[in-house]
DNA sequence: ATCATCAAGTAAACCGATTTAGTAAATCGG
DNA sequence: CCGATTTACTAAATCGGTTTACTTGATGAT
């Protein structure tokens, strides 16, 4: 294999390496056209490409991003991953993952690892357990993005869906359906951006629709301890709600799970949407309506953040902002009421 | 951040350069204790960490492996990847993956990308289009790894899933349940190693078993023209199969689909069981029996079969193969019959 | 004809490590 | 006590490029 040196390709051409090197960057300014010619015709015939570790060690350039998730393979994760990956590799950048699996200890071992491997740029979904660490990178001007920002205290570009916006409009769509009690089950929000984001979506539905809040209907879920109060109780209350708006993929199938052991009908005796798409739902009894996040263009639209501030030299130094839209996708767990 | 070199060191320990080299990679051979000692404390006080791109050039190992796949966000494909990544951080490699999309040409290009980028080897699971190119790699004493390999004429070390086995053991888990006429839907499996392989499993369970072969129970699907004859068509004729045992994801829930827009309960009216695990099954209308190819594995071993290669010297020149075992989850999808 | 300018190209330093070949001082054998 | 060996260490070459500073010969202006 190409164990072709620049060396070697200036001297097949009867030049100095410096002149290759030259040539091989683009810069034509000093050297005659039947010099350019012979150093193409050199490097053809030998079919040299420079050794990109050479190349490194000088100008500090790696043309290598680290991205820091929590788990390579997860639904969502493996998506933004493949959109990252894509604009990287049409801007002959590499990636290199690191998984986190929420563990704070392991995230900031791999920021430092990152920086330590020289990678040009990070991009991070964190776990908001190192602000500080992050904050400083940003702040000594290396490049950095995050998305599916958790927290808020946040001095770097971000990218994120839009969550208050989605929400809302899912809300409107329960709404429009005629239903005026939707519960709204989900994680614990405070201190966490993009379920706060949400939940003001819920709320700005309900407002623009007169439909008075009822802190009743806001419902609290935990991976470890489950739903604070049983849906299925909660459905037998006399302020029962018509429809459940759930705020993650695992709360929409355990309640799914839930609702089937009860023998309680979807969409006929409650309805449901769910936030996030769920692989396989057009599998499952009743196919769900859920928000679907975009979770490719998430990964196109952060790469693309932080390969801009790469390749355009002058970096602005105040911090941007994208969001990227969600979709509501309309399938048959909602149904009409009176 | 880190710009702190070798030289820094050197300087504040009173040593020369080369002395750091040598204690940095543990041959302490020709030093005393003391300056052991001092170079020791100059590391610490300038939180020193060589910079790994120097090292490379030098040494011509990059600590960096390429894993080229079809596609990272796949069910399976991405927890590979997540035990390939667990292994080689664990062992200080690096992960960079190529995403090929199927397409052999992509697929050339990775791999003469990922050699020009020095990487120290390469997993892979090819298209079968490029055997010549991987051969050569590989004869060429270039380390290389494939896995799920679907042809035949190959010459590295390899890591499968045992299809064979797995075939055969969920073929007579139908047959203990009294099944004598199992429809085997498969793609066309010739040129194709697991495919005949699970194939061959399907067989032998029958021989084991005394039952004939019915070539008309062996049917074909194809991404593109679906199923060669309607699965409903099948069990309306008077040799109709009992249970459906399907080679793929996809056939799987095709057929589910097809099923249940006939009408045609699972498992009372026909028995299913599945080759590879179906996300969120466990959720649908009937959840379904399947083979299981442990894919985390199948990653930790590639990356071992590799990593075992690059890290010990000497390496055997005869190529290895490594069978991972699949495991059968039994669900509702299949019934006793009498 | 003479000095300045420019085009075309090169030698050498550099990036930050590793490795080889070598040196000075201490130790050892006889 | 002298040459040989060992110990502890270092100078310099090396990896394969990029970049800077310099050279040389030709052209141009006066």
């Amino acid at each position: 294999m190409s164990k072709i040196r620049i060396i070697d390709v200036a001297t097949l051409a009867n030049v100095s390496k410096s002149t290759v090197s030259q040539y091989l960057n683009g810069r034509f300014g000093h050297m005659s056209a039947q010099t350019k010619e012979r150093i193409r015709d050199a490097v053809e015939a030998l079919n040299y490409i420079p050794n990109p570790i050479a190349r490194s060690l000088k100008s500090d350039k790696t043309k290598t991003i680290g991205v820091i998730v929590r788990d390579i393979s997860g639904f969502n994760t493996s998506r933004i991953l493949r959109g990252i990956d894509d604009f990287c590799k049409k801007n002959e950048y590499n990636v290199l993952i690191y998984n986190t699996d929420f563990d704070e200890e392991v995230e900031r071992r791999s920021l430092l690892t990152l920086r330590q491997m020289r990678v040009d740029g990070i991009i991070i979904t964190s776990t908001g357990k190192n602000v500080k660490l992050i904050n400083e990178y940003a702040e000594t001007g290396f490049p950095i993005v995050q998305f599916q920002l958790e927290y808020n205290d946040c001095h770097t570009d971000i990218v994120l869906s839009d969550d208050r916006e989605a929400s809302q409009k899912a809300t409107e769509y329960l709404i429009s359906l005629g239903h005026q009690r939707i519960a709204f089950i989900t994680q614990v929000f405070e201190d966490n951006l993009c379920r706060s984001e949400r939940y003001q979506g819920y709320v700005n539905a309900l407002q623009a629709n007169g439909i008075t809040l009822d802190k009743d209907l806001i419902q609290y879920w935990d991976r470890e301890t489950g739903f604070q109060q049983s849906p299925i109780q909660l459905l037998e209350t006399k302020k029962a709600p018509t429809a459940f708006f759930t705020q993650h993929l695992a709360i929409t199938t355990e309640l799914l799970k839930k609702l089937n052991i009860a023998n309680i009908e979807v969409p006929e005796q409650v309805s449901i949407v769910g936030f996030d798409e769920i692989p396989m739902v057009e599998m499952f009894k009743v196919p769900v309506t859920v928000v679907q996040q975009d979770s490719y263009h998430l990964g196109i639209e952060s790469a693309k953040l932080l390969l801009d501030g790469l390749m355009s030299e002058k970096q602005s130094n105040e911090a941007k902002i994208v969001i990227v839209p969600c979709s509501l996708i309309k399938r048959s767990s909602c149904r009409e009421i009176n």
